[in-house]
DNA sequence: AGGTAAAGGTTTGACTGTCAACCATTGACT
DNA sequence: AGTCAATGGTTGACAGTCAAACCTTTACCT
């Protein structure tokens, strides 16, 4: 019997071994991906800790390892917290060798995003949108297309995606998106650099939220895996 | 700024507080879903705990729990081990006050399985598939049409969804649709008695089967989708 | 100036999970 | 019969985690 298979398919370890690598990796992962802007305060920390589901000794530790790497900073005192600092910079570019070394789990990557962005992006545009969403929406469009090609196209786009995540109103699509987006930054940030790249992206972007806007689920699904698909097919050839 | 919603939307607590807790849900979801058939053996214990990603000891306490609740039967010495017994009808289908409470959760699950299973199957359609593969497929798709009502068609459908991921060959979608599945296990278990609905998904998985089989992303994704709008059509009447 | 509130910083003790080594039981082979 | 090997069962030391209480710093308000 050939389903013998399934249980080694199926049974996966538990990737949170430890509280403090998985926060630290979390938060990381939202500050690179522009979930908080540079400049901005995170919560405080007894706030932040609830939210993240750790304990608030964890979370500082996290934070003091955020801090040391240059991405955060910490005023004491009333008034005072964790700001956002160099975001976006901070997510350097892979080099070759470790381009090659996490290819496998890249290549997934890219097949997952290439499955739940559509899929959220079909969500969003079946969902009645409140004024202020469709907002969003836009002004999250807008800003990609103003930044200008480096670190801070690649947040803007990140928003973006997350943004079209958060509208699909399911919590599990949205954190398949964090997943995803999380997992391919290094890679996506490479393509942030291409004015070419980016022109694309942006006619792609500009079909996506009109189609969500006109509530057409199909067209956004359309157009958000042909986003896919363009970026996919430019970031596999450097996957060999 | 709207975009402030992005961190609550975002940023979520881990859900895996206790190992223990953690891995009685995952082993049981196996069984429940069918990754171990009745009468399979566990791997050894120190094996299945690598591949948990748990201590011995927890996973101890998670097969106790399994056999306290008479999903296990566990035999000492050489040769023996873990076994599965009763397999199946251990998901109790949900009560109306559990179906209230977690409705929500249940809405969301099955937009998201709406999204990862036809994904899965456009994916597998894709991948040239080996003969053994194949086989696979075919052989799980007929368990479905050869079980019976009740438990046991649940099972075996559960076998032939994991299947289809499984044969995408990209572990997060493989995870993904787990999880869908798991979620949803209790309130397709309520469908798994009702003839009519069978008879109708039958024709809907051999029409899944045969997409991937002829290599063809588009059908195979689109049957898939019938499939999951047909059950969830059905489930959402009982969510109010 | 003084008080208060809001934040980060620190300490402590109990609990949980992990790891490694060891024990006990059973079947299979010689 | 005797031995071995594979399995589940048990224990104890160590490290990670948490919750709660407390300290320190700072800005704002009166």
């Amino acid at each position: 019997m050939t389903t013998h298979r399934l249980p080694d398919a199926v049974l996966r370890p538990l990737s949170d071994t430890h509280a403090f690598a998985s926060t630290v990796e979390r938060l990381g992962a939202a500050i690179r991906l522009g979930v908080f802007a540079c400049g901005d305060q995170l919560p405080p920390e007894r706030e932040l800790a609830v939210k993240l589901g750790v304990s608030r000794v964890n979370l500082r530790e996290a934070i003091a390892a955020l801090r040391e790497a240059e991405m955060v900073q910490t005023r004491r005192g009333r008034g005072g917290g964790t700001t956002v600092v160099y975001a976006g910079s901070a997510a350097q570019p892979m080099d070759q060798a470790e381009l090659r070394r996490r290819s496998p789990q890249l290549a997934d990557a890219l097949n997952y995003r290439r499955v739940v962005e559509p899929g959220a992006a079909y969500l969003a545009a079946s969902s009645e949108l409140t004024a202020e969403q469709r907002d969003w929406l836009a002004d999250s469009e807008a800003a990609v297309r103003v930044a200008g090609p480096g670190p801070a196209y690649r947040v803007a786009d990140a928003r973006l995606h997350l943004a079209v995540a958060a509208l699909s109103g399911s919590p599990m699509l949205i954190e398949a998106v964090t997943r995803a987006q999380s997992s391919l930054d290094g890679l996506l940030s490479l393509l942030a650099t291409l004015p070419g790249t980016i022109e694309q992206s942006h006619q792609s972007h500009r079909a996506v939220i009109a189609a969500i806007l006109a509530g057409d689920p199909l067209a956004a699904r359309a157009e958000m895996e042909q986003n896919c698909d363009a970026t996919a097919a430019l970031l596999r050839t450097l996957l060999e």
